[in-house]
DNA sequence: CTCTTCACATACCGATCAGTATTCAGATAC
DNA sequence: GTATCTGAATACTGATCGGTATGTGAAGAG
């Protein structure tokens, strides 16, 4: 196991807990209903935590912002263990098999808290940089996947596809968690696969496309 | 002009100047930064008005979700003169011609009202419904103007088109809006296309598709 | 003209919460 | 071992807000 941690190392775990549990929390009840006590307690610890570390309310919702920015971490917190997607990549999954792979709750908790940063970036003009850089890091990340699939010939600029694709992302996910049964996830394969169009080489394409004959 | 109101009908007037306050500071400021203090100042009254109107805090939100189930009254409240366009298709312009005809402010407030609904619907079950009965009643529209445009022969079952073309609306808008510059509007109507498959008959499409092969 | 009703205004209460001043405990330095 | 430093705990404050109890003035009934 690992020594003892030294005070700098222990104070990094310590932020590093603050922002999952604030990260949660946010996306779950909302960054006005959840107050620093709350935050705090979920991280088990109490709210001189939070200023020892932190600014003001503001600069923790400032920090999960930023973190996010280096993407370099589980897109899930409080799950290191079973779920390693990026965030870059997360609502990509709702086009094949995040039923399979990812517990639903989860989901919607994280494109809540995505959905509560975005509207937080609208009204706080030193936030929204963050959240459209984030959003450039996942159209970057969704053209790299269409430049694979398409065989590097897309039939449109990549950033196109791209800021299309992450749309399709968005715009799915927003029907779909509010009403699963009216839009379910597989519009967004659909969608994905009009927009690329290219139904024939990607390996889940030729799946999907003996789903829809068989099931009509 | 009209004679002197009745007393019911001056409470129906008030009732609607308040759900107009109520949403538009909704989507401005947040359901939970905006006190009730503020909503009936907005619409030149007192909280006593709200009380008397409504339940709490939570049943004025639910008032306004309700009202714009009926979708037979102006977009963006305060502005009945200048803009007819209702809510069922108040995204649509931003494939075409929303720059010139709508005020973005009015856009940005209602798409932020929208988010914010959207979030509130996730979070509290009985307004759940009226969000997603909302949501519907866009695929709807969105699914008449789809057999329009195609000429009756939609490349997929109508609903599933709705579904993403209300999937790129509000996708397309939510990067917009937080990255003008990132994203420029034209992506929908490309986008649009790309899932229609119809470059051909519709009306914008000849149009644009000389617009795309000018611009390059 | 008088009485009643009620939509809205006013004043207030209890609860909540961001932020702060202070204390405490354990890690680090010597 | 002792002193120091500091990250976090604790206790508190001022402000805000949802909700309520009560007052008031004008509309409606007779």
């Amino acid at each position: 196991m690992s020594d003892r941690l030294t005070r700098a190392q222990q104070q990094q775990r310590t932020r590093q807990h603050l922002l999952d549990a604030a990260e949660t929390l946010f996306g779950e009840r909302g960054i006005h209903r959840t107050s620093l006590d709350e935050v705090a307690a979920e991280a088990g610890l109490t709210k001189g935590a939070i200023y020892a570390n932190f600014e003001s309310k503001t600069g923790l919702v400032a920090a999960i912002l930023e973190r996010r920015l280096t993407d370099d971490h589980p897109a899930y917190p409080g799950t290191e263990a079973d779920a390693d997607i990026s965030y870059a990549g997360w609502l990509r999954h709702l086009g094949a098999d995040y039923d399979a792979t990812l517990p639903l709750p989860k989901v919607r908790r994280f494109a809540m808290a995505i959905v509560e940063f975005w509207l937080y970036g609208m009204r706080t003009p030193e936030a929204r940089e963050s959240i459209a850089a984030w959003l450039r890091v996942v159209r970057a990340s969704n053209a790299k996947e269409i430049v694979e699939r398409t065989g590097g010939n897309p039939p449109m600029p990549a950033d196109q596809l791209a800021a299309l694709m992450t749309a399709l992302d968005v715009g799915v996910a927003f029907q779909h968690l509010i009403d699963p049964d009216a839009v379910p996830t597989e519009v967004y394969g659909r969608g994905l696969r009009a927009i690329l169009g290219t139904d024939g080489p990607s390996r889940q394409a030729s799946e999907e496309t003996a789903d829809r004959a068989a099931g009509g």
